[in-house]
DNA sequence: CAAAATTCCTGACTGC
DNA sequence: TGCAGTCAGGAATTTT
């Protein structure tokens, strides 16, 4: 389900409700959820006892500072939400793999019935051992989101976070202008750009006015502009509005509130529906298994 | 039976 | 021949 902007969504009611919270027990009840530690004993022994420091994203994952320095680090994958209980006799919802109590306040619930999200806490590499950086990543990365690959070995090959790492567009020029490949792939690749997935790629590319399959190395410094400008104010507009909740209402927050920008959508699930520039129909089209919605007309 | 927002892995193929 | 990059396909799973 989550993209950047309902990571976003996510991350700021958990920086807001648990930092500065002790985590009091750990409850694995489906293995899977942490299945990067040898054993669920492992996640469970490297968070009793901890203090939530902080808590950040990057692309589409969660990053929770402990006080021991460690991260905790979160992927919802399709399907996955960490809930904040209602009350201390709230039931547990159907597909809650883990529980989080704490020494004050509600337990926190990470429930994800097709199990393609995962929790684990990082393991920091041997003294002196640096993480690999992509060399998208290392092309533009500056302060913080260098310090934050570097905690988290796991993470180190994620490409450029459009909003974290602030990108000009002349940095973005310089990635897409090396890339041969449709321009979709290159903003969905996490190891180039990370945080875009399936909607907000429709939405983005829509709003520049460049077509999914248009080959990256041959766009105009124009379109990387238009490209760079609609990156950055989709992603933005779409946390303003907490994310987007399709029919299907499996994304919510961790108050269960979904979100709204889903309304906003001016091309993503919208097959035969007029463009809202030049109301021709919008086209659906099957690629690598999923579906790309576009108009023929305003995307060239 | 198809489709659904995720990542990861493998095998085939290409170009240097 | 080796290696890196690309890409299609499939797997992981449940619900509608």
């Amino acid at each position: 389900m989550p993209e950047l902007p309902e990571v976003e969504t996510v991350r700021s009611v958990l920086a807001r409700d648990f930092v500065g919270k002790k985590i009091k027990t750990v409850t694995v009840t489906n293995g899977r959820a942490v299945r990067r530690h040898k054993a669920p004993k492992y996640f469970r022994e490297a968070l009793e006892g901890r203090t939530i420091k902080s808590v950040h994203r990057l692309g589409k994952y969660l990053i929770v500072g402990l006080d021991d320095g460690n991260k905790m680090v979160g992927h919802l994958g399709m399907s996955g939400q960490l809930l904040r209980a209602k009350g201390p006799k709230d039931p547990k919802p159907k597909h809650t793999h883990v529980v989080f109590t704490f020494t004050q306040g509600p337990e926190l619930r990470f429930v994800d019935p097709r199990t393609f999200g995962e929790l684990f806490v990082s393991q920091p590499l041997p003294e002196g051992q640096a993480p690999e950086i992509s060399k998208f990543a290392r092309l533009s990365i500056g302060g913080d989101g260098l310090a934050t690959r570097v905690a988290v070995p796991e993470l180190a090959h994620l490409g450029i976070d459009p909003l974290e790492d602030q990108i000009g567009w002349d940095r973005l020029a310089a990635i897409v202008r090396s890339r041969t490949t449709a321009m979709k792939a290159v903003i969905t690749d996490q190891d180039i750009i990370c945080g875009i997935g399936n909607i907000y790629a429709d939405e983005i590319l829509f709003e520049a006015g460049i077509r999914y399959d248009r080959v990256a190395e041959s766009l105009s410094t124009i379109e990387i502009r238009r490209l760079h400008r609609a990156m950055t104010e989709i992603l933005a507009d779409a946390i303003k509005h907490r994310g987007s909740t399709l029919d299907d209402e499996q994304f919510v927050d961790p108050e269960g509130n979904p979100g709204e920008y889903q309304q906003y959508h001016r091309v993503y699930n919208r097959e035969g529906l007029p463009c809202p520039q030049c109301r021709a129909p919008i086209q659906r089209v099957s690629v690598r298994q999923r579906s790309t919605f576009f108009c023929e007309k305003c995307q060239n």
